[in-house]
RNA sequence: CGGGGCGUGGCGCAGCCUGGUAGCGCACCUGCUUUGGGAGCAGGGGGUCGGAGGUUCAAAUCCUCUCGCCCCGACCA
């Protein structure tokens, strides 16, 4: 490609706008230009890139024994009312009405319409298994869209569903899928961890997440320095932490005065006592009803394993005029005594005694408390994990990485082939329902957090099997016509070669076209200029570790092959 | 949805408080000089100041409404 011919507007200073790196360098490198919130134009830049990572997805998933197919992005609303996820789904769901007033919508995830079709041509135990997948532009109206195509509205994703005959096959079949995954983010040059994740709206039990490990990731990964557990924060498992025996203060509950010290800090601060001596009463509401939950001072309460342990799904905390009528004080002052709501208590607490809690009413505590001065209805473990707790597998200790999502595994089970009744006959002509799995991965948000991972302050690093271009070929004289005609001759090699290359002939200052190769991030540079050319030398820079060599002109095309041989 | 902020040429910004008819840097075009890490000089093109309404002799500037965008929060008492 000529880069005076190319359609490539890099910019010189950062747009105000862009707050993440990957974001500001795709812009400045003229991959994407936003044209809503959340809506970007993907120019020939940013495609090449694109196009590399879904290509390595497609020989992954193909070699995984996967079909592609492509399903329409506008689906109509009774495939999403069959699951009841219509109305589940909430504002995410951008929902259009043709001019007949039909409703429809703008697919956020597929699984509805994969489901549909399978059970209009699946009959028999002889067809299955099988795994659906297309890359597909999706649109979810984010409540903030950021970050460019790291949190877009729409966005383009590889989306797989995979279907089999009974539970062992679905396993097998998500067993098949990480693998795939493991692959395709190798063959990215990304660093990455699967870790245990919990499966959100999309439903299900078994669920993984790939996360690619950046500082600037919106994620936080809980990770053993010991073996190779790995788990989303809201899934983290805090072990070994219940007590057989309550101890007793010996001590009677004693009302004390706290006036406006609603947070644990200003509790704790005022009373002179540690956090760990505090137990703090989370009121949490949802269909089955207000329940109250108990953690120490200073941990954090994790909504999605209360809401296992509780088993109501729609527990969410509970607004502030609840919270006055069910403790009958404001927000800062619960406590669990005479608390008339189901108490559940962290693990942690069991170990406590004579502790702080609040009083029921605006401005007091409770002081010298013990677990027989209430009634909890079950302990367990509702904490958020900290830095230092031990690994539930091996008792390493655990520490926190941030990481982006680029990619989600869920096995579903049932819930939508028996929603939507995709069923078959096995070998005794019985009927069953089809056992499910689905598999995304986000493409632009894995270009982004590509460039989240690999880059530095003069732009971005590309790995090599993702770079749009894999060598940057500069022409320094393009007016000198011994000097310009090296450089034609070894782009024309190149080119011969079956190399991608982004051939610099614009009429501009070296510093220019050295500045920007930097920010395009392509791995390799030949430099041609009047210098080298006098001595029959042309240059060979690597992006990544910036070491130079001086290569006689002939050598060029052959040692630039050797150099990406040994990168791919 | 709550709070904060911003919309002025393609990009980054000043001007607004204290109204007088738009400016700077980069980019772009022409010419000359220059040419190994974002050149210099000279000349030039481009903006109904997000939109609507109002106040005023006069509005980028003041007032009202509206649209768009960005940031923080929205799950820790």
């Amino acid at each position: 490609m000529r880069y005076s011919k190319y359609f490539l507007p890099t910019l010189r200073e950062v747009p105000a706008d862009a707050e993440v790196t990957s974001h500001q360098l795709m812009l400045r490198s003229g991959m994407v230009r936003r044209i809503a919130a959340g809506i970007y134009d993907i120019l020939p830049m940013g495609l090449r890139v694109i196009r590399k990572v879904e290509n390595i997805i497609r020989e992954e998933m193909n070699r995984a024994g996967a079909h592609e197919l492509f399903m329409p992005s506008i689906l109509p609303a009774e495939l999403w009312q069959e699951t009841g996820r219509w109305d589940f789904y909430g504002k995410e769901l951008l929902r259009i009405r043709d001019r007949h007033g039909r409703e429809f919508c703008y697919g956020p995830t597929h699984e509805e319409i994969f489901t549909d079709l399978v059970r209009r041509d699946i009959r028999s135990y002889r067809q299955l298994p099988q795994n659906l997948y297309q890359i597909q532009t999706k649109f979810r109206d984010e409540v903030r869209p950021r970050f460019g195509l790291m949190r877009g509205r729409e966005f383009s994703m590889k989306d797989a569903y995979s279907f089999d005959r009974d539970r062992t096959g679905a396993e097998e079949s998500y067993r098949v899928m990480r693998e795939a995954y493991t692959a395709i983010f190798k063959r990215c040059g990304l660093q990455f961890r699967a870790v245990e994740a919990d499966s959100g709206k999309i439903g299900g039990s078994l669920s993984q997440e790939f996360m690619v490990l950046a500082e600037t990731g919106e994620d936080s990964v809980v990770s053993c320095d010991g073996c190779d557990y790995a788990a989303n924060l809201e899934m983290a498992e805090v072990k070994g932490e219940v007590s057989g025996s309550f101890a007793d203060s010996g001590q009677d509950p004693e009302k004390v005065d706290t006036p406006g010290q609603k947070t644990v800090q200003e509790v704790t601060d005022f009373l002179g006592i540690s956090p760990i001596n505090l137990v703090k009463t989370i009121i949490m509401n949802g269909d089955k009803g207000a329940v109250g939950v108990l953690v120490r001072g200073d941990h954090e309460v994790n909504p999605v394993k209360v809401r296992r342990l509780v088993d109501d799904e729609t527990l969410e905390l509970a607004e502030p005029e609840l919270v006055q009528k069910v403790t009958g004080a404001p927000v800062g002052f619960a406590g669990p005594l005479e608390l008339d709501i189901p108490l559940y208590a962290d693990n942690a607490v069991s170990h406590m005694s004579g502790f702080v809690t609040g009083g029921n009413a605006a401005d007091v505590h409770m002081q010298g408390v013990d677990l027989s001065d209430f009634i909890v209805k079950a302990f367990g473990d509702l904490r958020e994990a900290v830095q230092g707790d031990p690994c539930p597998r091996c008792g390493g200790s655990l520490t926190f990485l941030r990481g982006i999502e680029v990619g989600h595994i869920f096995y579903l089970g049932t819930k939508y082939s028996e929603a939507m009744k995709a069923h078959y006959l096995d070998e005794s002509g019985a009927e069953q329902v089809i056992e499910m799995g689905c598999y995304g991965i986000g493409v632009g948000r894995t270009a982004a957090a590509a460039i989240e991972q690999n880059h530095d302050e003069k732009g971005i690093i590309w790995p090599v099997p993702i770079a749009p271009f894999t060598v940057a070929l500069l022409s320094l004289d393009p007016g000198k016509e011994e000097v310009h005609a090296v450089a034609e001759a070894i782009y024309d090699d190149l080119i011969q070669m079956g190399v991608e290359v982004l051939f610099d002939e614009r009429e501009e200052r070296p510093g220019v076209k050295f500045n920007d190769a930097d920010l395009l991030g392509i791995p390799l540079r030949v430099t041609v200029g009047g210098r080298g050319v006098k001595e029959g030398v042309a240059e060979i820079k690597e992006r990544a570790t910036g070491e130079e060599q001086k290569v006689p002109i002939e050598k060029v095309v052959e040692i630039v092959k050797e150099m990406i041989d040994a990168r791919s």
